[in-house]
DNA sequence: CTAAAATATGTAGTAAAATTACAAAACATT
DNA sequence: AATGTTTTGTAATTTTACTACATATTTTAG
């Protein structure tokens, strides 16, 4: 399975997909998305020249419920942000000019995932984790650390988790996956082949494998469940990788979800282990 | 005539003169308005326990034509972020909602540090790194993993650097710490005692102590420069700590700041980190 | 080139959702 | 307490989204 960043960048992808009056259709939708957005489905529909079903018909193909939530999708879309651009931090910034602009960097791409929360599987993230036996988040590098920030706040669920930062140990738990395991692989790029390895492996023995990675990766490939954050390359060497911040977020996002879904148990549980740090002093 | 740019302020300015049963459905509105936008009228009227028509009148109220609108306007307001100013995860969240707020906390608190960067010790901080002997980075528990990062992406800049996570390393480093060393403390409220002490300790021993924590803390105190970040008390079980996004970026900034200050060299070793790992397949 | 299969499209009907009309209830005012 | 006003809900109506099925079109195989 895909996922889109955009309604319309999906739309232009699967345009050869469309039989004739569909492709009718998605012209149309494409050159007036506010105005079907608002439309009813009679009114869309005769703007093509066809028929109200074959425009069902063609949401479906996108993938979507029905017309409804064509109208919701592209609603969205169209309130898209894409306003704060990011400049690169050059040799010449102030300082002050450069914390800024490594500030914007990281609330543009905060802004960016935010704006397409609801095309990602966070309930099918959630719907794996609920019911699993134990949670394994891996991750290389600087992606380690937001797979150990991941586990230090997924346990307090009250799930048996780990954090694997090294090839052999992330091997090795993908060679005792079981059935009821959540895998969660974090990466920039996905490009390291172990990474993908130890995915294939850990699906082949029944676990979940959720991804947070590049869609194009060989990781992203491998996956059961994808979390499509685009991994832009670094045009300046000063550029810090603001990739980490997405992925943390994204992982708080998930655990809260997963919180909520859990229901009383997680609360209580979550609430003995702040309990447990708070008799310290005041000052 | 008041024009409002979204319809979640608009909601909160005109919530006076709301009737009874029209406030009831204005504050669920303002408390799910994703799952309002993707509800059905009868669902939502249901959901606050009144009927159809008082939804639809409400929704006259607001100037809009009915509650397809509200709909549209609502999936806008949802998808245009910093509209909806930070509200507290409840139980009854939809996944969506809970994981834009998740997001919106994460942007709003980035936001409130970007706009306090001119008062931050940001030079300071640069200058006594730049002429360090070594940096050690230290932070306990969900902070810990925060100076991990910290020490991975300062290492880079050609720089001796360390991490500490826990409390008898701390004191050990504090105990032979010398006057070019700079350490960073990292935590979120900065009220475990032996934080402090290892502060004055370091202090004692001519090291700069950098404190990135609450203002009124006793780490605060003990600091040679402090970056003060409120640290705001969870009101809820299920909000994230948020604040290790904020510590993360300004370290970011930090370290952005001081690789410009080092100028050539540290370009150099930027750019030699890269490459190191750039023979990687292209899939 | 034709017959059969598969696919695409539209018509007409159905279910569901939004909206309206109107009456009952609650509230305020004298 | 009686009257007028506002608020609210019930039930009917209209509009909208969706489905089942029949017809047309294209594709495929002999």
């Amino acid at each position: 399975m895909v996922y889109f960043y955009y309604m319309l960048d999906q739309l232009e992808q699967q345009m050869s997909t469309f039989s004739r009056a569909e492709q009718r259709v998605a012209n149309w939708v494409l050159t007036h998305p506010r105005q079907t957005a608002e439309a009813t489905l009679a009114v869309v529909a005769n703007a093509c020249g066809t028929s109200e079903p074959t425009v069902i018909r063609f949401c479906r193909r996108l993938g979507l419920s029905g017309f409804r939530e064509l109208s919701i999708r592209l609603t969205e879309a169209a309130s898209k942000p894409g306003s704060v651009i990011h400049r690169a931090v050059n040799a010449d910034d102030t300082i002050s000019d450069a914390a800024a602009k490594v500030f914007d960097a990281s609330i543009q791409s905060l802004m960016e995932v935010r704006s397409m929360l609801s095309t990602l599987p966070i309930d099918q993230a959630v719907g794996a984790m609920k019911m699993a036996r134990s949670l394994v988040f891996v991750g290389l590098g600087a992606s380690g650390h937001v797979a150990n920030d991941a586990c230090h706040k997924f346990f307090r669920l009250g799930i048996p988790c780990a954090a694997v930062n090294d090839t052999p140990g992330m091997l090795q738990h993908a060679a005792i996956a079981a059935h009821k395991d959540v895998f969660v692989f974090v990466s920039h790029t996905g490009r390291w082949p172990v990474l993908g390895d130890a995915a294939r492996k850990a699906r082949q023995r029944g676990a979940t494998v959720v991804a947070i990675t590049d869609e194009s990766s060989t990781l992203a490939t491998n996956a059961s469940i994808l979390f499509p954050l685009q991994a832009t390359e670094d045009t300046c060497v000063f550029t810090p990788m603001s990739s980490r911040v997405t992925q943390l977020v994204l992982l708080d996002a998930i655990q809260v979800a997963l919180a909520l879904a859990l229901g009383e148990v997680a609360a209580e549980h979550l609430q003995r282990t702040k309990l447990a740090l708070s008799d310290l002093p005041s000052g």
